[in-house]
DNA sequence: TTTAATGCAAATACTTTGCAGGAAA
DNA sequence: TTTCCTGCAAAGTATTTGCATTAAA
């Protein structure tokens, strides 16, 4: 693993979070680094597969990731203007355990994300 | 609205649970009917603005659809065989709505599933 | 030298859009 | 006629892969 991954993780972890490859790509380049946006790809999905970053798909269809942390938290995004607010899951955890353990399923991992229009936009 | 969206919607109330776009025109062209891709894309489209249908993105980026049925539920996702469980949402619905309403939120929808590995697969 | 990392360009997959022909009002 | 519906082909976007170059061990 080269420097390129510690590069990636580095900027993911000042992002507070999900963030998609492309903007993460974004970031980097501007920041100074120069790096490839398949190097970003690659990087990103080695630390999923190794269980160090979380990812999901947003509506429109871009994969976001984050660095996994124990202050896991949930999104609550308005579908027109795109402003997002961070939510604790509250029983959402819970639920997501108990639903896996009562069908048999383990190492699980889960989204839960709510969309709605913000006040501004309503 | 000609026919074809009856027909998309009638096809949709057929499947259980989510079925993405590309499926769904296979499951129609198979049946007998001849019809566009294209004219899938749109007729799920102005269903989901009506409110008629919910979306939501698979791990894998492809759109799925379902027809909105008071019979609400989540999905519990083998991410190695695709093995799924329908589960019930249980407090995330009313977890959703407070958050939503905490934050000045309307006209909400969520997507709540969960990943993981299924007995089998273990 | 042998192995792994990098990034450009091409390929892939899903979805959307432009546009022309046809059906319905 | 005017408007809407259809669907092919082209365009757009996100992601992955082939391959040659370069860096590291």
């Amino acid at each position: 693993m080269g420097k390129s991954s510690e590069i990636v993780k580095e900027h993911l972890s000042y992002s507070d979070g999900f963030i998609s490859a492309q903007s993460l790509h974004h970031v980097i380049t501007k920041s100074k680094t120069k790096i490839g946006l398949t190097t970003v790809y690659r990087a990103l999905q080695k630390m999923v597969d190794s269980g160090e970053v979380d990812t999901f798909r947003n509506p429109e269809g871009e994969a976001e990731y984050r660095l996994c942390t124990p202050n896991h938290h949930h999104h609550l995004v308005c579908t027109n203007c795109g402003f997002t607010v961070e939510i604790d899951g509250g029983a959402i955890e819970s639920w997501a355990s108990s639903a896996a353990v009562k069908n048999g399923f383990s190492s699980i991992s889960h989204i839960a994300d709510i969309y709605g229009l913000c006040r501004q936009c309503a």
